[in-house]
RNA sequence: GCCACCGUAGCUCAGUCGGUAGAGCACGUCAUUCGUAAUGACGGGGUCGUCGGUUCGAGUCCGACCGGUGGCUCCA
């Protein structure tokens, strides 16, 4: 008999167990209550199923419902299990890839016909009877020729399995009939899946390779508590509500419509009110820290692309070519080589930088008609946009600048955000060797600001890495907001340099950055941040006045007045009865409803009902109103 | 671009078995002058996404195209 195994617990406990225990001997060890409890392991860093033998000594972290670890083993498995209904239906189902995903899981199949609706029901209702069935999951070792005769009638597990080298371990897990090439782990039984919901099918290539085959993909979710599945649901439920396309109707904010194009955004008077008071609040900031406004045309010679590069890596992305005379034109899909072209037109001392060009500048570029989205995927936009030159010493310091401005701009919006760092991908152009050395540089400012970001491998552009700026809006859910990217390679093809204290031409940097991104896109989130029901800096209409009846109108017309005359934007609705005019007011998020009767007529006050507040109705002086709108705008109040 | 689904009044949607188009909201007119989330009556409004096909007859069935939605892919 072999010696006892050692397991070492979070706790620095260790634990004695016979040779061949495994992680639920652990949680046994430690109490039945946990041993129940218990889902999965976390043993030297990495996950496992609780039926795993231990190694003669090991760092052991029994995992239960409540580790968000543990949540995803219950989704890979709820994977397997949506599977094994799916064979049940379909026994010739193909099986591709099915994993635990951020908000659920999916899995992909090869069938004849794409799932409809009523089928998701049937494979819920037998993923239920799976779970009823406790159909324990269970790991084996195989070797790879075992493995291909196990998956000898699923081509696309044997594709998979190609892959592996001879040495490499194979795992599969069975559950009652089903097998699977997985690397696991899984729940101990299927009983564990409890709270899922099947919530859509789409088609999705194979290996995420448009050039291979269509599969069918199922997503579904999966909670350990009822009360969690509830509340995602709920939270979809939400979000659908935010949808800033339904909003955006129902406010009458933006349309795009067939006859202008798709991609193409009309921005109506309250939608292009909102943008006006980002844009102004934007430019004034800019202004105030350093840079200079530029304007460049929406048309160019795509002779500057091909310089840039531009043209040979997005060729797909320009809308088509406009001939004249020879040369070719296109519709510009950035501003950059007009920003490098006005730098270019002088000659600039080592003094003169940091330099920075800001435009809002329109761009167009041709996205594929699957990805356009709302404003948030559209095919014309204005781009937030500048390009900062600087030399090789200041890039610190202006990443810095960057870092402290977009954290002012974002607390402003309400946003909190997060910070990562992308390398260098494979299609960059240039030295690896400058790429890199400015990789790491960018990763020194974040280190030194006590940044805690994540680093994307290979997600930098093509001509340099960049720091990411990502939003977490009030549903909790991230976008793309600032990017800045370090650029050694264009001002090189441009041309671009500066003259040095020693009298001679060097090569100028250049970062790209955008504060919020495009236009479009910003507003496109802020009105699902927001939930439609904009702060009152930003409210297209800020306060509607509501006289009780024709007596009081002429106090409410001479309110109105006098908000107007105060910078306020106010309108006057004496339409219907007040109860009609309330809902109204209410049901269109504008912030401050202000009524007029006969009491506040005698008496110079105002019923204020503020949108959303806890007290109904505050009644108030008018002019005492008045002071509290501007300064809730003055400064830019959340509230 | 690819897979699936969808497209009926300004908006949200109903429309059975193929028989000639409907509701609510919005809008207009009239009445009501109202005290905190929908006053009432009446009225106007449609090439049923477009084009073609099947049929005595198409919103409905078939095909192509356009657009949208959910994903995939892409994202300077």
């Amino acid at each position: 008999m072999s010696a006892p195994i050692q397991a070492t617990l979070p706790d620095g406990r260790v634990i004695e167990l016979e040779p061949g225990a495994t992680a639920l001997d652990v949680a046994r060890a430690i109490g039945p209550g946990l041993a129940k409890a218990a889902v999965a392991a976390v043993v030297d860093g990495e996950t496992v199923e609780l039926s795993r033998p231990l190694p003669s000594a090991s760092d052991v972290r029994l995992l239960t419902d409540r580790d968000p670890e543990a949540l995803a083993v219950l989704r890979h498995s709820a994977a397997h299990i949506l599977a094994t209904a799916v064979r049940q239906e379909i026994p010739g189902a193909g099986i591709g890839f099915g994993p635990a995903i951020d908000d659920g899981f999916y899995y992909d199949f090869e069938v004849p016909e794409p799932f409809t609706p009523e089928q998701l029901e049937a494979f819920e209702e037998g993923m239920a009877a799976v779970a009823a069935e406790d159909q324990p999951f269970e790991r084996q070792v195989v070797t790879k020729a075992e493995a291909e005769e196990l998956f000898a009638d699923d081509s696309l597990k044997l594709e998979r399995l190609a892959e592996f080298s001879d040495d490499e371990v194979i795992s599969v897990y069975r559950n009652g009939p089903f097998l699977d090439l997985c690397r696991g782990p899984h729940v101990p039984t299927t009983a564990s899946l409890k709270h899922f919901r099947l919530l859509n099918a789409a088609g999705a290539y194979w290996r995420g390779d448009e050039k291979r085959q269509m599969l069918q993909r199922i997503y579904g979710t999966a909670f350990f508590k009822k009360q969690d599945l509830d509340d995602h649901l709920h939270r979809l439920e939400e979000a659908k509500k935010r949808d800033h396309r339904v909003l955006g109707k129902h406010l009458d904010l933006f349309s795009i419509q067939e006859e202008v194009g798709p991609g193409l955004v009309l921005w109506h008077p309250h939608g292009g009110r909102i943008r006006h008071l980002v844009e102004d609040f934007l430019k004034k900031t800019l202004i105030e820290h350093g840079y200079e406004l530029v304007f460049t045309p929406h048309v160019t010679n795509e002779e500057l692309y091909r310089i840039s590069g531009h043209l040979e890596v997005f060729q797909e992305g320009l809308w088509p070519v406009m001939e004249d005379e020879g040369d070719r034109f296109r519709m510009k899909p950035m501003n950059c080589p007009h920003h490098f072209m006005i730098y270019r037109s002088q000659t600039h001392s080592y003094r003169d930088l940091p330099l920075r060009y800001a435009e809002l500048g329109t761009c167009y570029r041709y996205e594929r008609s699957g990805t356009l989205h709302g404003m948030l995927r559209v095919r014309s936009f204005t781009q937030d946009d500048a390009h900062i030159f600087i030399r090789e010493d200041q890039i610190e310091e202006e990443y810095n600048r960057l870092l402290d401005l977009e954290d002012y701009l974002l607390k402003v919006f309400g946003y909190e955000y997060r910070t990562a760092l992308s390398t260098r991908p494979e299609k960059a152009i240039g030295d690896p060797a400058i790429y890199d050395a400015a990789t790491e540089r960018l990763g020194s400012v974040l280190r030194d600001r006590g940044l805690d970001f994540e680093v994307d491998e290979g997600g930098g552009a093509f001509y340099g890495p960049k720091v990411d700026i990502l939003v977490t809006d009030a549903l909790g859910r991230e976008w793309q907001g600032g990017t800045f990217q370090l650029d050694f390679l264009m001002p090189e093809r441009f041309g671009l340099h500066y003259v040095g204290a020693d009298n001679q031409r060097h090569n100028v940097v250049v970062i790209h950055r955008t504060l919020l991104g495009s236009m479009e896109r910003f507003i496109g989130g802020l009105v699902e941040h927001y939930g439609g029901a904009f702060p009152l800096w930003l409210a297209p209409e800020q306060v509607r006045i509501l006289p009780v009846s024709e007596p009081s109108a002429d106090e409410a017309r001479s309110l109105v007045a006098d908000l107007k005359a105060a910078g306020i934007r106010a309108s006057l609705d004496d339409r219907d009865t007040l109860g009609y005019r309330i809902r109204a007011g209410e049901t269109q998020k504008v912030p401050y409803l202000g009524i007029i009767g006969e009491r506040e007529a005698d008496t110079g006050a105002v019923a204020v009902r503020k949108r959303g507040a806890e007290e109904k109705q505050l009644v108030m002086d008018r002019s005492a109103f008045i002071e509290r709108l501007q300064e809730e705008v003055r400064t830019r109040s959340l509230i």
